[in-house]
DNA sequence: AACTCGTATCATATGGCTCA
DNA sequence: TGAGCCATATGATACGAGTT
């Protein structure tokens, strides 16, 4: 893929914002399905395709020869839901808003990692770093027990914002920010921030992981101990943002995660960290039981 | 010294907003 | 409609004074 952009988006500039996320699923997905065909056996009998408007997740992998209704999922393997953060952002904030809800066990979360990187000096290109590809479930569960624990909630059944009659509340299972106001514009008219129609801040691909205080960090270090997927994603995103990574733990910790390792807790979190990831590269994984709640 | 507490300062987390 | 930016309350940290 990196081979073909480098050709093909080469540029001058490279603004942000400028819908590259887009041409890069839409590339992934051809590169995937040249792989697929490329494959033997059952992957070949498979593809991705594009999902019609309307429908949660941006792709699905469905039977070549099946019929196909996306209304019912009807021939498919399983969604995906793709996404991409330019790391040259200040906030690169991708939402990752899908409901569990809208989400069946198979489903995958695709997240594109790049940024515009230079070719020469007066060329760039726009560069795919690293990617996670992974199940959505137990992401979605992670985002949605951090947003309780930030002071968020979901609107619930049979006590809807707006008043619905539980038979046709369509608002079951949204997320509301902890000042109550609606994170998506499905969300209770009720609930609706003013100036804008809703807040948008919710599954921010780093946000959603960002923690304040005890309660909310101690379960961020149980979702990461307990679950391989999370544990993947959280060292993805803080391989690239390295300042979420400092901030998860405190200044002590950091120290004593040295001291268990034997090496020098001098300086301050940065000089820690450098001097851990020198020499125990898998730090990370050490990381993650270090700090599990037992 | 080592330890606790209060305070000032600074950075982060998070709600809200704009723009194309 | 999503990507990106801005504002600000809250929380973390360093530091100094008081205490053991």
């Amino acid at each position: 893929m990196n081979e073909f952009t480098a050709k093909t988006f080469r540029t001058r500039g490279g603004r942000l914002g400028s819908g590259m996320g887009s041409l890069l699923e839409a590339l992934w997905v051809y590169y995937m399905n040249n792989t697929l065909a490329g494959q033997g056996g059952i992957a070949r009998e498979c593809e991705f395709v594009w999902l019609p408007d309307h429908q949660p997740a941006d792709f699905a992998c469905i039977i070549r020869k099946a019929d196909w209704k996306p209304e019912s999922r009807e021939g498919e393997l399983f969604r995906v839901e793709a996404k991409s953060m330019n790391l040259g952002v200040d906030e690169a904030k991708g939402h990752f808003t899908n409901l569990v809800s809208e989400t069946s066990r198979f489903d995958h979360l695709l997240v594109l990692l790049w940024s515009w990187t230079e070719h020469d000096k007066h060329y760039v290109w726009p560069k795919v770093h690293s990617y996670f590809l992974g199940p959505s479930l137990p992401i979605i569960r992670m985002r949605d027990r951090l947003h309780l624990a930030r002071g968020g909630s979901f609107v619930e059944t049979g006590a809807c914002p707006d008043g619905c009659s539980s038979a046709k509340c369509t608002h079951v299972g949204e997320p509301l920010n902890e000042s109550g106001k609606r994170e998506r514009r499905s969300g209770p008219a009720t609930r609706k921030p003013k100036g804008v129609d809703y807040a948008a801040n919710f599954g921010g691909l780093v946000r959603m992981l960002k923690t304040s205080g005890k309660e909310a960090s101690s379960v961020f270090r149980e979702m990461r101990a307990d679950n391989t997927v999370c544990h993947q994603y959280i060292s993805l995103i803080h391989e690239f943002y390295p300042d979420e990574e400092l901030n998860q733990y405190g200044v002590s910790e950091w120290r004593s995660f040295a001291k268990s390792l034997g090496i020098s807790e001098a300086g301050d979190k940065g000089e820690i960290r450098d001097a851990i990831s020198q020499s125990v590269p898998d730090y990370r994984d050490r990381l993650r039981t270090f700090f599990a709640p037992r």
